[in-house]
DNA sequence: GATGAATGAGAGTTCATTCAT
DNA sequence: AATGAATGAACTCTCATTCAT
């Protein structure tokens, strides 16, 4: 099909390869029709490869669903840290950097509807749920150490623990970025930005 | 299958009773496994009916989900107007009222995972999508007034627009609730009950 | 595709038919190539059907050979009540009768694979190994009645349980018949004839 | 996978070591599952080795029919050497061989299914089934040479040729080990050792 | 000689949908 | 209006086989 000349990588890297080209266009296609009604077919074809190289990379359709939630879990925390690396000790500077997330993320569609499949699925399937439990919680942590920071450095008391403002702030976001694949414009990421702002400003400096 | 007993109704009647029984085992069958793993044999047989009955009801499988749309709204619709003929001209039973609605809506994993759903399918479906945002902004203003009449009778001024305000609270019930189904416990409708909370208390009155 | 005209059939008649034309393709494919090499697909287009029509009268491709064996048995069957019919009170005649049957049967090879695939397959399958041994235990009783009478008519005692005799010829017959499609000519029928008649020419009459 | 150590082992000992393996493993899957049914790679595994080493050995999955085929016949013909050597001069001695023959062999469903597999594919496939039959009169032989020393022993006539007599024993035994696997209990080798002794109890010596 | 990733074909099964009843 | 047998297409998954390593 596609030329994949292996040219100069060994087996490993070669398959290696393959699991990721295969894992990217099941997160694309997955997030355009949704776990169900994105086939094998359609997503080995769009990999460029056949069925039969899913099911050397996977075991199981489900199987997939994982590797898609780890690699959600990565591309995520990528953001995340260079929002935390961007913050430095001063407190414009780190607003600005998860202004510049919520903007940016607020509008990523895919990732979005991608959450939202993963969302779903945990909650029907206990062993996926289990997973992706312990991920989300991994990611909850970083963000909620990242408004503790912003806190801390705007001298205020967070008005809720931040654990629990970072999830909402995860789930905002997700929800936002597919309402502005609904609704288009770009009012979705200024939301987003409008409600961390809103954190901050209501109670002024000590 | 089941009795019917077709007895005392008209002809419009029992069809219209039909119908009721198909959306309402689409609801649960929607939400339980999702819109494209709910077979049009499972919801017609959770419903008492076989397949012939689904398609004198419906034009299509996907035709049911304007109906699910509808009847999602409806259900929502009322427990708002409860929530706001609860309010009176009290704030605090007012806030109670809105609290309660938290409570039980922040547990409601079947109502949460069709909602869902249906944002998912609005996102992918431009026709549905138009449905479903006319009905979403309808749903919206309800529970913004809600807030308005809230923060008028605490003497504050709202940190942000209520429709927006109105837009996260619906998106983080929806989101808790399905945290619930995946967690258990009761963190969930707590969590939204806090952050409504949180809402007020923020800025003394005036 | 054929034509099927259901023309003045009720439905169960039709459904009926499209099963009884199904279990006689499938008859044939799985003599012909094996149970495991037939295709649901190669037995529904053999009857004129889709596959489709296969799943609404067996629920799985294991459970078809349930009524591969009660369809077999059957046939087998009419052959014995054929015999033992034209048995008659007179000796000669009703050897004559059971040679009868020895020439067809061990030459209709379809049902003697078939037989023999059902042999393996109950081996290899409890649930389905014990309805196999109910039926054939059934078949052997109507042998061993037949084969009974003789003796008596003969004047003679068995050389060993009917019952076991009976089995030996089912096998026999069975196993003959392959190698007649095997070998070609007709030997097979006339070995197992040459058996059955020592049987009785061993010992004379009283 | 397992160790394999080729130490000390020539290439082509190795080589030879790993056909055998494969054989031996195929042996009892085919006996097993079928040969249909029985995979290329679970037939690789179970010998220790990856489909690679399966197809370094055979041409393809249809060729290693006639190994199993060989390596059966090679098994069956040392049971009846081993019965032959045992006869010596002696009828009664002989007739206990040959009844250890019928014990043992009447109990081995696995060499019985082979053969029974062996036997369908044999008519299936004209090729197979020449060589098949090849084998068979071979064996056949065999066993008709025993059948004749004992008649001779025994100072009796046989009953039929004694050609067909050993064909008819064979089956016999192919069939009562598949039911000894069917039904369990020692019924099966009983019955093969009572049909055997009835050749030479029926009529008296000299 | 042996490996195992990948292919391409085809397996069993389920599905939304139709239509004679 | 409701039934459910049948269709035809699509599904997940497994297979025998190949070939670069």
């Amino acid at each position: 099909m596609t030329d994949h000349s292996p040219q100069r990588l060994t087996r490993e890297e070669s398959q290696e390869q393959t699991r990721r080209r295969l894992i990217e266009a099941a997160c694309k296609q997955v997030a355009e029709r949704g776990f169900a009604a994105a086939s094998v077919r359609d997503i080995a074809r769009a990999a460029g490869y056949t069925q039969g190289a899913f099911y050397s990379n996977f075991s199981s359709k489900e199987d997939l669903l994982l590797d898609l939630l780890r690699q959600h879990k990565e591309q995520e925390a990528s953001h995340i840290l260079g929002a935390i690396d961007a913050a430095g000790d001063d407190f414009s500077a780190a607003l600005q950097a998860l202004e510049r997330w919520a903007r940016s993320f607020g509008m990523d569609a895919e990732q979005a509807m991608l959450a939202t499949e993963l969302h779903l699925h945990a909650a029907r399937n206990a062993a996926f749920g289990k997973a992706y439990a312990a991920l989300m919680a991994e990611q909850r942590k970083a963000y909620a150490a990242l408004l503790t920071r912003l806190f801390s450095l705007a001298g205020q008391t967070p008005p809720a623990p931040t654990l629990e403002l970072a999830g909402n702030l995860m789930t905002l976001a997700r929800s936002l970025a597919i309402d502005h694949a609904l609704y288009g414009g770009t009012a979705a990421g200024k939301a987003l930005v409008r409600t961390i702002r809103s954190l901050f400003s209501a109670a002024p400096v000590r």
